[in-house]
DNA sequence: CACACTCTAAACCGATCGGTTTCCAAACAC
DNA sequence: GTGTTTGGAAACCGATCGGTTTAGAGTGTG
């Protein structure tokens, strides 16, 4: 296993998987003994247990998002490179360990939107809108704004029907994004903010 | 108060509050202070609380649907039908009791598809999908089954957005909705299912 | 060697969890 | 009147909640 990680990471990777899978509400005693960490040193290295779930939903963004999003160096068109955002969903919704995007599920677990851990999930939201509006900028989309807001409904609304579904998207995800960037005018055939 | 009506149907009225405020975490203790009723008659009444918040789920379902759906009786298009849907949406989103879709939250918190609160949750996102379809078949578009899937996950997808921003929708959801509506052909001046 | 530091294991705290039981008052039958 | 039924208040059950504390093993450093 990963004995040798610090506690400090082994308790932000199994909060990150266990408030991921079980909820936010699975208890502190479970959390530090899937850890392999005495409670004592849980509450030195973290105030809170809501202060956890913030620093680990904090720990998981980046991977989740790189899990997403294409690399910086993938060369490949903006509409390529938004529809591989939903591609990789489709992939993540297809195993037995999904339940939706842990943003979104958070934040809907915690309620409270002034709770550490909704502050974090707001973030990494806007990232991801971010990320599409990056690439609606580079498509030269009329308005990449309200563009990349819709994408990042769209891939909650999928996310959504994975969860309450329980099955796999099959597509439905890509087709709805790629339609979406066809209704815009991202062709397939057009390259990166250049003419022809 | 609704102190005259019985044990069950206060049980049912706070259940389908307080699950969807609080989440489905919340004690069956507070839960029936709340309702008025001992615990004694909630278990005469109810198997267990997992069966309770199924039962109070699907007792909050319709109204919830009757919330949001037109009536049949309305004479509007289905373009427009469709769009009272997420005008509907827009206003719940902007009240400070909005926590989301409850059929998807409850899905979402109970994280097992077989719970019994899980079914119902999917039954009800069915059939507003369902609703979506049969405007869409009225208004004769290409590929009702798919644009109903769509626009269910743009419904979703903003009630996502409004949990995880804590804030009002401000049409978002709707310019989704009349854009991809656009995109189908669906315009506002055409009758339903009729050449002019 | 002694000392300091880090860490796990486990007891402990009051509160709450889902669920059961006892007790008793009110409402009903006849 | 005497039953019977209904249902609320509250005690009770073992388990778990978030959080604190004690004890002691292990690992340095000097």
């Amino acid at each position: 296993m990963n004995s040798q990680a610090t506690p400090r990471e082994r308790l932000l990777d199994a909060a990150g998987e266990l408030f991921y899978r079980d909820g936010v509400n699975i208890g502190v005693d479970a959390l530090c003994k899937a850890a392999g960490v005495s409670k004592k040193s849980m509450y030195q290295l973290f105030r809170s247990k809501d202060e956890l779930i913030a620093e680990s939903l904090a720990s998981v963004g980046p991977s989740y998002q790189q899990a997403l999003e294409p690399g910086v160096e993938d060369g490949a068109t903006p509409r390529e490179r938004i529809l591989a955002v939903f591609e990789k969903q489709d992939l993540l919704a297809a195993g037995n360990e999904f339940f939706g995007c842990p943003f979104v599920s958070t934040a809907v677990e915690l309620k409270n939107p002034e709770h550490p851990g909704s502050v974090v999930a707001r973030h990494f939201k806007q990232r991801l809108t971010d990320f599409f509006r990056s690439e609606l900028v580079a498509a030269g989309v009329d308005d990449p704004d309200a563009m990349a807001i819709q994408l990042t409904m769209a891939f909650d609304g999928a996310s959504a029907r994975a969860v309450v579904r329980a099955q796999a998207l099959n597509g439905v995800g890509v087709r709805m994004a790629a339609a979406m960037l066809d209704a815009a005018g991202v062709r397939a055939a057009e390259l990166a903010g250049q003419a022809r």
